[in-house]
DNA sequence: TATTTCGCGATCAAATCGGTCAGCAGAATC
DNA sequence: GATTCTGCTGACCGATTTGATCGCGAAATA
């Protein structure tokens, strides 16, 4: 249940590209201000690029950018560009999964955890992100004291 | 953003215990019951063991119980015994991280995202996953259609 | 044509994952 | 006290993942 440096990387890197609306923006440039190593974040932008989330040019004046208005992107189709399905468990979607026993609750408990998470990403838009306007659900959760706790 | 082999036996393992409330249970039958190679779960009933979810007893007659009534346990407790903290990003807990730039905001985010997840993992309890009564939050977000769709 | 920049496979070290093995340490039984 | 049962624990293992670098080819521009 942790996210990683690539699902990180990924969306730092297109959070700048929907602040950066006007031409293409260069690998480098998204490595500098985000403080990414260029060599890795390519290959993230390469996975972007391949799920229809940023388009790219190469030579002088090339670079990456957003293929969609920022608002239809979430951050959860960023997160599974690179990082695949969310809250798959041990490997297999939920919903596949037949538990027995005193477990037979199990998938239920699965199930709502990634209704929660999707909840939180699949609202939240690149738009909503660097706009600082994120919605309501989820600034309700940020908001929250305890949210800010350590556990 | 994926729940772990370890994880789902984990939580396997305690809800069989949950629902054999007098006596310890040995190892050999709960690997059985949840279908749990033995050896392998042996190591993570002794991570249970060492943050106090479970106690244990060896010899004959031995075995596991739960340390504390099945009530007292949530899900997360299992989880972070077995797996660690919950939603770190990039192993780093996400009120430690600080953005620059247009992923200011991404912060929030995270700190949204773990929220919601203990949302469902802290409210639900061991006692509440064994009799099928999951917590209202929790039960809503799963009778949710939408919730077994694959993405 | 030279330069710039992305595309992409190969490779790499380290960590993690899922799991097995073997031997030791208590607890009960005989 | 010896034996048996069962948990405790560290070592190990192969495969995969993670986080990253290298090198070269292929477009696009100048």
């Amino acid at each position: 249940m942790r996210v990683s440096a690539k699902a990180d990387y990924a969306v730092r890197a297109v959070a700048e590209l929907a602040a950066s609306p006007d031409g293409p923006v260069k690998g480098e440039r998204l490595a500098d201000s985000q403080d990414i190593p260029l060599q890795f974040l390519e290959h993230i932008l390469l996975d972007l690029k391949h799920s229809g989330i940023v388009r790219a040019r190469r030579g002088a004046k090339g670079g990456y950018w957003l293929a969609k208005p920022a608002e239809d992107v979430s951050i959860a189709d960023v997160i599974r560009a690179v990082e695949g399905p969310i809250a798959h468990v041990q490997s297999a979607p939920p919903e596949s999964i037949t538990y027995t026993g005193s477990a037979r609750e199990l998938q239920n408990v699965w199930i709502a955890v990634r209704a929660s998470l999707r909840d939180v990403l699949e609202s939240t838009s690149l738009a909503d992100l660097v706009s600082g306007n994120l919605p309501d659900n989820v600034q309700r959760l940020a908001d929250d004291k305890d949210a800010w706790e350590p556990r």
